[in-house]
DNA sequence: CATCGTGTTGCAAGTGATTTGCATTTAACA
DNA sequence: TGTTAAATGCAAATCACTTGCAACACGATG
């Protein structure tokens, strides 16, 4: 468990619980993103009981601490992964089997080709969305 | 209404009825995407009754035939537009209101500095996925 | 180490968006 | 106009996610 995870939860007044723990531990243990379900179920296959509302929150928790990123694959629920250590990068899923694949780049030149040399993929298409304020929010 | 649109409709062995052009109406006099909710509350201000199943069968539908395009805001609901006559593009939505803008570009280059220029927006962070197949699926 | 205050959790119930089963229309065309 | 596949309304069902609340567990303090 990395000391920098440790200092943002105390930080944000948040206790290292026990589940929470078992949660970080699967994140960090995962290179892809994950759902909620997900990280349910290989809490149970650890012999981790916990209620998937615990979950729900501390993913939500984690996220509003930065210490995750959300991950939206349109599959009609959100995934998530681990920011520690880790580049700001973006992702390319399979339409037919689902299989997520980490696209370590960003800058977004030469978009689909490179992609597309990179993963092997064929694209069919993406989705790029931008969130921010306003003037009048500002 | 397009000849496209008919014509699609036709070749893809769909009729098209009358709540379904009522439906087509207000996507094709709605320049921003809109959720099922939204057009069915439009419809009712239309006094035309229909049952929101309906608008999301549609809906559905019509993307499968490439007709609308989903746009995903992370707003725990799907938005649509029509593509007809319109260039692919992408979205910015600000935080606060939710307002939606059109961002006429794509190419990806110069991309926040470009996007805060055009919008007057504050970007704070962004969406990318892509979508497309896999080497064992292809 | 015992105590206290606040964050956390399990459990059950609640939401909100989207989907589905089915009987009843309706569009398309011969 | 008759036939048939597609479409619709309505009600019920799913699904992902959230929330209320009482019991519980960190972790700071003495
Ligand atoms: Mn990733
Ligand atoms: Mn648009
Ligand atoms: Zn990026
Ligand atoms: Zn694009």
């Amino acid at each position: 468990m990395a000391d920098s995870i440790i200092d943002s939860l105390k930080a944000g007044g948040k206790k290292l619980t026990k589940p929470r723990q078992a949660i970080l531990a699967i994140l960090e243990s995962n290179a892809l993103p994950v759902t909620a379900a997900e990280v349910h179920a290989r809490l149970k296959k650890a012999h981790v009981h916990m209620d998937l509302a615990t979950v729900y929150r501390n993913l939500t928790m984690l996220q509003e601490l930065g210490l995750v990123d959300p991950v939206g694959l349109r599959e009609g629920q959100m995934r998530y992964e681990v920011r520690h250590g880790r580049e700001h990068h973006h992702h390319i899923q399979c339409r037919g089997c689902g299989r997520i694949v980490d696209l370590m780049l960003c800058p977004l030149k030469k978009l689909t080709q490179l992609v597309e040399t990179q993963t092997k993929f064929a694209v069919e298409g993406h989705s790029l969305e931008f969130f921010g304020w306003c003037p009048q929010c500002r």
